[in-house]
DNA sequence: CTGTATAAACTAACATGTTAGTCAACATGA
DNA sequence: TCATGTTGACTAACATGTTAGTTTATACAG
């Protein structure tokens, strides 16, 4: 068991972000969770934190509160809170919650389009393609967010990205570690035109189906990383 | 506008609830407006809470803030809180992020069932027989809960059932609304029963359908509701 | 009587002090 | 060496003090 202290100099001032001081600290450390500079079972101690964001504890605590409540942090009681170790069950299950909601959402989004709708996805999807072609991986993972999240926009259900984002929070934390593999972006993109085919043509039952297939991509290529890199997952 | 206050009388006490002072009260507030004992509009007092609960004010901010995080009381920042406005958009919204959790719960549920599981499951939908043979209306409200938190529990995935709570916490307080309507339980049973019935075949496509029909009885309900209790929704 | 400025009261948000539970280091005995 | 008991440092949880933003009542001008 590793007892390694976060670093919080890989800590974003809370400048940065918009919101009260407690949003600000569970941004901050919410970013430096997912994008690993915090490793798991890192001991989060409020004490630095407190230091280097110059804020009380009373933020922090709130902060650590609502990462606790998302499972990116371990709060052991009167003791200490440690950074959340990978856990494929965890992993799975987000995978199904967020299916879940993609798969119902996509439904929608394929019965009630508008035309404008319909513009701004062909419009995405044509993005990705330039993106792809000029090798652009940022440019593209990015592209690739505001797909999903536009889809779950045109649902008219304004919670829906909120909870599908914080149900798949290990699925993201872990999607940190795959590499981009030569050619998935290309095939990643085609998923994407085969969704918005069938989006267009306002068939359900095709863009769940395309859905489903896209989403299945993901969790073969995180076990594959399971064994490559136990020391991120939890040993319990 | 409505400016009454809570009234805490109405709160249990924190004894009768288990974990840190702040779950407790957490789960005390919840209770109070989920039964409308706390009714929309009213303003939520940090400092009669304190007094009633003999706590100080760490933990009921706590509380609130989960509360707040689940829609439940609305917060202006710096002046005050007050349980929330039942809402029809949120409601819709709850309602459409339950049955997608439902849907894809059942199905796999259908699919990757045991013999031991779907026993249970028997046992269950027979207990609801003898309860509405006999007219406990309340009994029989247990065992639907208690129907569909074990088909979640079935799929092995621990935190659906508290997300699926989660995300429908609004159609849960509306449900309180809904008078016993003649006839309505004996209809549930049997669109339990058909959802059994599908599990035993282990025909998701057929469990599925059974499943949404059942949820769909319920939109309705809650939309003649909305016509004879306007005071309870939000007037924004 | 009405619109507006102002101040006082109230509250959430934040800071800080205190308590009590946990855990690891160390000592003691087998 | 290893099991076990004790102690002390450390931390989350809780209590309380302080700040600053909002609302509402009131005074005053038009």
């Amino acid at each position: 068991m590793t007892n390694t202290d976060i670093d919080v100099t890989n800590l974003r001032e809370i400048g940065a972000f918009e919101g009260s001081l407690a949003q600000r600290v569970y941004l901050a450390l919410q970013e430096a969770i997912l994008s690993l500079q915090f490793l798991p079972g890192a001991v989060v101690r409020k004490g630095l934190i407190c230091e280097k964001l110059g804020v009380s504890r009373s933020p922090v605590s709130e902060a650590i509160a609502r990462l606790s409540n998302e499972g990116l942090v371990d709060v052991v009681p009167q003791s200490a809170t440690r950074v959340a170790y990978f856990s494929m069950d965890d992993i799975r299950e987000g995978t199904f919650l967020r299916q879940a909601l993609e798969l119902a959402s996509i439904a929608k989004v394929a019965r009630d389009r508008t035309d404008e709708q319909m513009a701004q996805l062909s419009r995405n999807v044509r993005l990705q393609a330039l993106l792809v072609e000029d090798g652009d991986f940022a440019g593209f993972y990015q592209a690739d967010e505001e797909f999903h999240a536009m889809l779950m926009h045109f649902t008219g259900y304004p919670r829906l990205k909120t909870v599908a984002r914080m149900v798949s929070l290990q699925v993201t934390r872990a999607r940190m570690l795959l590499l981009p593999t030569p050619g998935r972006s290309n095939e990643t993109l085609e998923e994407h035109q085969a969704i918005v085919d069938a989006v267009r043509e306002q068939n359900p039952e095709a863009a769940q189906e395309a859905m489903r297939h896209h989403l299945g991509q993901l969790m073969p290529r995180i076990e594959a990383l399971a064994e490559k890199r136990p020391d991120l997952f939890q040993s319990r």
